[in-house]
DNA sequence: CGACTATATTGAAACGTTTCCAATAGGGTG
DNA sequence: CACCCTATTGGAAACGTTTCAATATAGTCG
């Protein structure tokens, strides 16, 4: 493999002047250009990126550490991140934690032997107190400290928008249900809202909160079903969850939209052919996927951000089960 | 930031030293290692994982050259590939080439000068001739060279099956539709096993390819059921395809699995809660991504392959459109 | 024409590891 | 006691780049 000297070499130069041609860095005559970059292309010459990183002491590395890229709204969300990082000149590095914190911990560590130049993380742990070096981080949809931005949708008004069409959709008695990860999420907020303005709007409801992980799945839904028999109208915490609802539901002869409406949330386009067209709170994915690599690239660049929270708005999306 | 000289100093030893007890190389006396470690952790020192690739000239780092991460097939692959390079102490890196053939050159160059330990692509371009390092690759339903191996599923076999399963399911006159992606690719397979089976069982058949990229999507579907409307059977490249064709059908009034029988193909998991649950070839997902890594890890381990592709069986799934 | 300036180029140090060879220290053996 | 062998350690080179101070070259102006 060729390397820099060998140019310089071939060209008759010192390899500081291959080096100003390769990055334009530096005044150059073109005359001596042009014997550079014939050298360089009769050598077949690729600039070792390694190298470059060591001598930088920095990487031009991003890495997304979250629960799983299968789920498709995160796959979502890593497609835009990875584009704008690329237009940035980055390189993505994908982790999937599985929800596991040692896991998450464990790729923690390995980002900071790496010198990933910064992180985007999805994580269950607050990963403030285990990230030793002062990496930039941003967080979506967690949020642990001022050091961590966090780049999230407008969860809370989530909550009372879904509260808002399923009472307008005609429910008497709407439920949440899903999964509420307990550690400074956002997602608590859907909860809160859609609680908040059901008290505000006078509305009876139902908070049916799903443990995570799941141990009797089936037991989970048969208690729902049994004790809030009179419930009209569900608002699950996210898209699959809602249409696994809705699948429970149907067996038990249950009808959507007739007997339950239900929301979803995410607005996950990958299922945009798929039955039945989830009506859901959609996040701006890539509004959020562009923002966190913007943030991050604005930090590894040493600005700093007075804000330490970036909320993006959330709009309401009809589909068949309202 | 600590580096292994500080540890050295500390320690009161010899950088080789430090060196040799970090990667438990070469000879240490228990004391002497005892010593270091206490340096080490005094210093909260980290190996610098950049110097090290630096050193070696190479990295730890796979590449995952795919058209989306969005798409739930490539994500579920993506998901296992990453597991699997993890348990080799492999990392990840996501590239969406958005299938422009251009993109998928640029980071071809771009993973070249990364040195990158190997690559696994899901192509459009013949990517043989633009690599011109040795660097190994393992390519998923592209067959291109003895040099780059393929990992595919048997997509003649599942052309086959989803022809015998739609006569089977009733149809008199199966279709084949969708996508052909021309360069060397596995997938053309699909539509051989499927005409060839249509003209050993004698049955009549279809094959209307759909372009890509298509221009306009209402004429490429206004035409199949005008010049086609006696098809009573569908096979779709794949399932969101075909999600996408039942979706057409069922607004000209054309009942699913009533008029027309459908399979899809790919086996997505996370549609599994949504309707019509599709009729599906499924591929094993799992099995070829884990079985790409391994291959990929052998060659970079310096192992020769005889065989240049790797091909698994597939299974018909039972759904709701047959 | 000499002094200055602007432009081009050189050469060497430095980044943090690993690895190899030489040096040293013990420990056993004849 | 001399010798050899092994276990352990030290020291330095090397990996390929960037960067910076120093030097060289060529105009320009008074």
């Amino acid at each position: 493999m060729a390397s820099i000297k060998d140019v310089a070499g071939l060209a008759g130069v010192a390899v500081g002047t291959v080096s100003r041609v390769i990055n334009h860095s530096g005044a150059v005559k073109p005359e001596t250009r042009r014997k550079v970059e014939e050298a360089i292309k009769r050598l077949n010459y690729i600039p070792n990126e390694i190298a470059r990183n060591f001598k930088m002491q920095k990487s031009k590395m991003v890495a997304l550490l979250l629960p799983t890229i299968s789920h498709p709204f995160f796959s979502e969300l890593a497609y835009y991140i990875e584009d704008e990082l690329d237009r940035e000149g980055y390189k993505l590095m994908l982790c999937n934690s599985g929800s596991k914190p040692e896991k998450e911990l464990y790729y923690l560590d390995m980002l900071q032997q790496n010198k990933v130049a910064g992180i985007v993380g999805i994580t269950y742990n607050d990963i403030d107190s285990s990230v030793s070096t002062d990496i930039p981080i941003v967080s979506i949809d967690r949020h642990f400290s001022k050091r961590i931005i966090c780049v999230t949708s407008d969860n809370y008004e989530g909550g009372r928008l879904a509260l808002r069409e399923l009472v307008r959709a005609g429910a008497k008695k709407p439920a949440f249900i899903g999964t509420v990860i307990p550690v400074s999420s956002e997602i608590m907020k859907r909860k809160s809202g859609f609680v908040q303005e059901a008290k505000a709007m006078g509305v009876d409801y139902v908070v049916y909160e799903k443990p995570d992980p799941i141990i009797d799945e089936d037991k989970y839904y048969n208690e729902f079903f049994m004790r809030h028999d009179d419930v009209d109208g569900v608002f699950a915490t996210n898209d699959m969850f809602a249409a696994q609802y809705i699948e429970r539901a149907s067996r038990r002869g249950i009808s959507v939209p007739g007997d339950v409406k239900v929301i979803g949330y995410d607005g996950i386009q990958s299922h945009a052919y798929f039955h039945p067209v989830l009506s859901t709170i959609r996040q701006p994915v890539e509004e959020m996927a562009r923002t966190a690599v913007k943030l991050l690239l604005g930090q590894i660049g040493g600005e700093s951000f007075h804000q330490d929270t970036y909320c993006l708005p959330v709009m309401y999306r009809q589909g068949e089960t309202t």
